[in-house]
DNA sequence: TGTACATCAGTGAACGCGCGTTCACTGATGTAC
DNA sequence: TGTACATCAGTGAACGCGCGTTCACTGATGTAC
């Protein structure tokens, strides 16, 4: 039996994820499921809201890594050759799309509990955790953006667009995340939901892209 | 004075925007800021659930007819006569996404407190609430659907694209509705942000049927 | 038109309960000499 | 290697408080005859 921090830690996720928002537990309730003294929590965090950021941070880091990974583990088979045709290249593009959205959604089912307490909070009652977690998704937002920018060689000219893309993926991702975990039958479709509105937004990207390049 | 009834829902709805959610709100709290004895609300309401619920169906419906006069009377001045050249019609579309944009998040701004206790619940701790929520988004996206497959004549193949974009775009919404409500000095950035993922959609969804055209 | 009654929105007092927090205490583990 | 002390994670009892809910009551408005 681990230390009184992680249980309490674990029972918080747990409830949060099967009950309600995190920021509407309560401190008896969560000790009560670890197994501990209400009193205990004050051996181990100042307050509640001590507590919940604690919490944020400690998975926030963890889902921050693990995601980033996601994206750029397939964005790296793309290859970046100016020899290659551009239907190959778009192709390739299709296929690393779908592998990141499929791993994506695999790591929202094996992190279950923690990415359903994260996104509850991001438009939740607490503006300390709604500002955690909105913190949260904009560091994987920009992470995105980065390797976006430096492991694809884009030909993308208004500079705004990467990190906007990246920013509208991370949040549309809360969404059809959440569907993912509640809704197991519709899974295929969601993954091909999440896949085709990814390859929507860089078709239109790079039409956009063209457009200018014609006006200028 | 109105009747209680009415003094209650603006009192939580005072309260849901400027503090916590709406789901995490009390009955007393609620009844002291509308002025009335705690017991007043039984004569109302069956219940708290009752109360939210209520609550969210008036505030719903009254939203989404005029989200959907956002859309629509912009979208209608959109030409559709097949002899205008492609380049007017774009502009035309850029210049109604853009008129939408502004109605919408003007409508924000007018009925922030409703639009502000809305969204926090989409995610939030109340599984009645959240499915309440939720469904008023998707209704609001299938109108957004509909409009632009009668109102305009788009020439996209995949039928399935075009309620996927109006739900994303909804969703999409409430992100940056929220950030226009919180940090009014960033408006005109979000409304060109705003503008230019929906553009960005609408150019990768032709795109996308060019392609299909091309294959097949 | 007047009278009797019903309905309705409101009040005030009281209930039992679970909450966050504090207090004084315990026993195990680590550390100095 | 032993001993004395400090630190640390835990307990149990108690506190005052605000909560949701119930009860019996009031006074205004509507309605039947």
């Amino acid at each position: 039996m681990g230390g009184g921090r992680d249980r309490l830690i674990q029972a918080a996720l747990i409830l949060a994820s099967t009950t309600r928002s995190l920021a509407s537990l309560g401190l008896r309730e969560i000790a009560r499921v670890a197994g501990l003294n209400p009193n205990t929590f004050y051996r181990h965090f100042e307050n509640f809201d001590d507590f919940a950021l604690t919490m944020i941070h400690q998975l926030g880091a963890g889902l921050r890594t693990s995601v980033r990974d996601c994206w750029r583990v397939p964005m790296r088979e793309i290859p970046q050759s100016q020899t290659a045709d551009l239907g190959t290249t778009v192709k390739r593009a299709q296929q690393a799309v779908r592998a990141s959205v499929e791993l994506t959604l695999d790591h929202f089912s094996a992190n279950k509990n923690a990415y359903i307490t994260g996104i509850r909070e991001i438009h939740g009652s607490s503006p300390l955790l709604r500002k955690a977690t909105q913190e949260l998704v904009n560091s994987i937002a920009s992470d995105l953006a980065s390797d976006l920018t430096f492991d694809l060689t884009l030909p993308i000219t208004d500079k705004k667009v990467i990190p906007e893309i990246a920013l509208t993926v991370t949040r549309q991702m809360t969404f059809i995340g959440l569907e993912y975990l509640e809704e197991p039958e519709r899974r295929e479709e969601l993954k091909e939901q999440a896949e085709r509105f990814i390859l929507l937004l860089g078709w239109g990207a790079l039409a956009m892209h063209k457009d200018d390049e014609g006006k200028i």
